[in-house]
DNA sequence: TTGAAAGCGCTAACAG
DNA sequence: CTGTTAGCGCTTTCAA
């Protein structure tokens, strides 16, 4: 009996895969052709190539990226860095389906997400250690909150990047991709209004990514001054910030009509208090959301709500950073929003 | 003005950073001895170790990983597998605190964690292929469907894996982490049964990880035989599947006071179904989730259930890979569960 | 089109 | 305790 400790070594050995030498030696041709095929099989004939195509399929052969990587200096792996100091963003319903996009998109590309989270200033500086040491070729980065000192980093460690929503820190340091925000509040105010609304309140989430454009749109349909009464800030996106809110705004304005919440988490937290107050959705008081993640779909009623094209936000983020990883121009997009109706307004 | 394609890779050229010789001829000491403080600073004098350090911090030094690890054919990286060919785990929130907590207690070790998705045969290959070229140095395997063929892959790949949840394939060829399901829903039932709940209803997804022993514990308290028209079966832990179920139990018996779901999405779709066919949740109607998920919390009435230690699960299951990967002896854990009353039962 | 050879940056013996 | 040295598996000149 092999003692417990030397097992999990024995059969690491054991398991050392074929190496480009067993391949060539197969195939009898030299290292250098079997790179070149590797490689695009560029300047091979079509013997080799055929030679050796079958000598990696008979030996089974997988390149060795570490190997490959201490030559070329490229890791094929982006990292995902999530920056969620009060550790709410990853409950967000927006943001599984951005990593699982953003995941899949990178498959396709053979590239590889290696996720981190940005929890402290400790964790920061881990992150920064790791991705200016080349181990990923560049950074998506999911940054909520006002000035994270992350972004500023990225940018002037010159590592490639490309944030999910306009930052919030000055200036353009950084491309971002994001969702037209403050068109889709817009939409949704509008909405509101056709719908014969009077007093049309909103709860928003000024520095939150988004925030300000999404009160910008509001007040560019209902206009900036008079809606002071109307309007209640809280500091997160989530669905306990729309509870008490909602709950101030009815305090503020009793006879409010319909609200249009930043986020569908915080206008799920308006129904739970608008039904507990006693008022009927959308009979006495329309809600309009803005997501459409899946609590809109599953919140009672349904919510009417302004749908993000989140899974082309991540192709988009993507393709952004690596045309930047191959030095090619990396623009700013912005991406049309679409009025979703549902039973809420 | 330089050539687009080319700036990439200039500045790639111009960041590569310091290496170990250049801390070695600042630090007066040779190549190995900045290799021993790397790797613990063992038989390393207190001047040398000091020397080192300083010139480290001077010149800003990262290991090269790729170095490392081609040497050591240790990749430093664990990989996350989800397992969701319905696309449908990746909305479910107790994903998001488990792959939360598997990257902090990973990041806690320095170790990365590299995420994949197998959503198609052909994803599942391309994983198998990384993680037999020992691209990571194990495996967190989140499979929630029965016959995943990627469980026992893995274990005939000898790659040191652990499964979240009891895998549903027979015989246990890897190690797993699980909370205590079947107790758990035994505690479920027992509460509502205590409570003066005549007829306790089911709502039960036997093919998803956990399903089964759910069932089994309900079935504990309330017996195998009589049951059949009080319980449903539905194919996910879904909100949609919840309503549908709630819907149907609501037609076999009309007569139900109370239901047990076995998730806490399943239960918030039967809270939807239950206000649309006018039953009060919890005085008509009481309501019992499963999993202690933000849902629970958020769902209007908040809901009682069982919390499953899921954080935990993520440091046990981490625990048991690394060990695992030492070489160690890695056992299955079980977790216990607890009961959390809130408003719905 | 191909082979030979020189490293990439690091660890791990091995002598001292 | 420390320096020296031999690779790890791959890409990439450079000649041929």
């Amino acid at each position: 009996m092999v003692h417990p400790k030397s097992r999990g070594a024995a059969r690491r050995a054991m398991r050392r895969g074929p190496t480009i030498d067993d391949v060539a030696e197969l195939a009898g041709v030299s290292r250098g052709t079997v790179s070149r095929v590797l490689n695009g099989g560029h300047y091979v004939s079509a013997a080799s190539l055929e030679a050796v195509q079958q000598a990696m399929e008979q030996t089974g052969y997988t390149v060795n990226q570490s190997a490959r990587s201490l030559v070329t200096k490229q890791s094929n792996a982006i990292g995902f860095v999530l920056s969620e100091p009060q550790e709410r963003l990853f409950e967000d319903p927006n943001f599984s389906v951005l990593l699982r996009s953003c995941t899949q998109a990178l498959a396709e590309q053979d590239i590889n997400l290696v996720l981190m989270l940005e929890t402290s200033d400790e964790e920061r500086n881990r992150i920064l250690r790791y991705v200016r040491g080349e181990h990923v070729d560049g950074v998506l980065l999911i940054s909520t909150h006002s000035g994270d000192p992350l972004i500023t980093e990225l940018a002037r460690a010159g590592v490639p990047a490309v944030v999910c929503g306009r930052p919030l820190v000055p200036g353009d340091v950084l491309p971002y991709v994001a969702a037209d925000d403050r068109e889709g509040a817009r939409q949704m105010t509008r909405y509101l209004v056709e719908q014969g609304h009077q007093r049309v309140g909103m709860i928003s989430a000024p520095q939150i990514a988004g925030g300000q454009e999404r009160l910008q749109g509001y007040q560019d349909v209902l206009g900036r001054k008079a809606l002071k009464r109307l309007v209640v800030s809280v500091d997160d996106y989530s669905h306990e910030a729309g509870v008490r809110a909602m709950h101030e705004l009815l305090a503020k304005s009793p006879d409010l009509d319909a609200v249009f919440a930043a986020s569908d988490l915080l206008a799920s937290g308006a129904l739970v208090e608008l039904r507990r107050a006693g008022r009927r959705v959308p009979d006495d008081v329309a809600v309009g959301g803005f997501d459409d993640s899946r609590i809109a779909r599953e919140s009672d009623p349904p919510l009417t709500t302004i749908r993000q094209p989140l899974e082309l936000v991540a192709r988009d983020m993507v393709d952004v950073l690596l045309r930047q990883i191959r030095g090619e121009e990396a623009a700013t997009r912005i991406l049309p929003t679409e009025l979703v109706i549902r039973e809420s307004a």
